[in-house]
Order: structure tokens, then sequence, then C-alpha cells
DNA sequence: GCCAACGTTGGC
DNA sequence: GCCAACGTTGGC
């Protein structure tokens, strides 16, 4: 079991979008940085990841679960880019934000902190552990 | 809305 | 294979 991030710009495709989604999820597609794309090869069904708001709101919004393996992205004719298929799991209870991160110095090290463009990124379990803690559902 | 950081593209 | 130019992202 490993754990990863997702960003997604609410304006385009937010947390409530994604519940909406239910239990059939939704692709993850549009991705077209390699290095998000070989973290999504490495993704397995079942594996958790945090649904995180960019831009506005800035915040680790919820828990979405893998639920199908990277594949090819329909929404591109170039075999290069995949995506993999995520549904929304439950929402934090508090919204953890980008400052919160920063302003713990266990959570300093993490992706989102150092390479902020990066948009599918893996967690750690203490990262995890952490921000579950602190988002009020551990 | 601006700008810095980063990744990708394409000419050489 | 290098590097300059360009486009995009996302924090501020």
């Amino acid at each position: 079991m490993r754990y990863w991030l997702f960003k997604s710009e609410p304006s385009v495709w937010g947390w409530n979008d994604q519940v909406a989604k239910g239990e059939t999820g939704e692709e993850w597609d549009g991705v077209r940085n390699y290095q998000a794309r070989n973290f999504m090869r490495e993704m397995s069904v079942g594996d958790l990841g945090f649904f995180y708001h960019s831009q506005k709101e800035k915040a680790v919004v919820g828990i979405v679960e893998v639920c199908r393996e990277a594949h090819a992205d329909s929404t591109t004719d170039d075999a290069r880019w995949e995506c993999v298929g995520i549904k929304a799991i439950k929402p934090l209870k508090t919204h953890i934000t980008l400052d919160d991160i920063k302003a713990d110095p266990r959570l300093a090290e993490m992706i989102l902190v150092k390479n902020s463009r990066l948009s599918v990124q893996p967690v750690t379990a203490e990262e995890w552990q952490i921000i579950c803690t602190l988002g009020g559902i551990a």
C-alpha cells in the first residue's frame, strides 16, 4: 500500500465533482508530465491519495482511492500519456492548508512544498499519518 | 494579475 | 546532445 497526492484546480475539477462520481470514480486524465505519469504507473488498486485543491484554496480536502491502474489516456492520441482511475473515500474534517503543512517541520520535506508544480506525487506513510491526524480522521 | 520555477520543444 | 526559447503552473 502506498500513498499519493493528487492536485487539481477546483474550478476545473474539484472535490465535489469527485464525490459526485461516487463508486464509479473518475479518470485522472490530462496529465502531461513524465514525472507525474511515472508515479501513476507505480500505483496499485487500493492505494490511497490526498485530494488537494490548488490555486485559491491550497488545501488537502479529502481522501481518494485508486480504483483503476494506469492505462491509456483517452483524452489524447499520444501513446505516451496514461491515467489512473480514482474515487472519493471521505473528506477531511479539517482541511489542511499549504500554510499548515509549511508550519509543521515534520511536513517540510513534502514534494508539495519542495516542488509545488508536480500534479501527482508520492506521500510517505509518516506524512500520511500526520495529515490524517491534523485533518481529524485518524 | 504578476512572476518565478519548472518542463518541454526545437534549432543547431 | 546541448541549450535557448517558450508555455504552463501555481503561489503570492
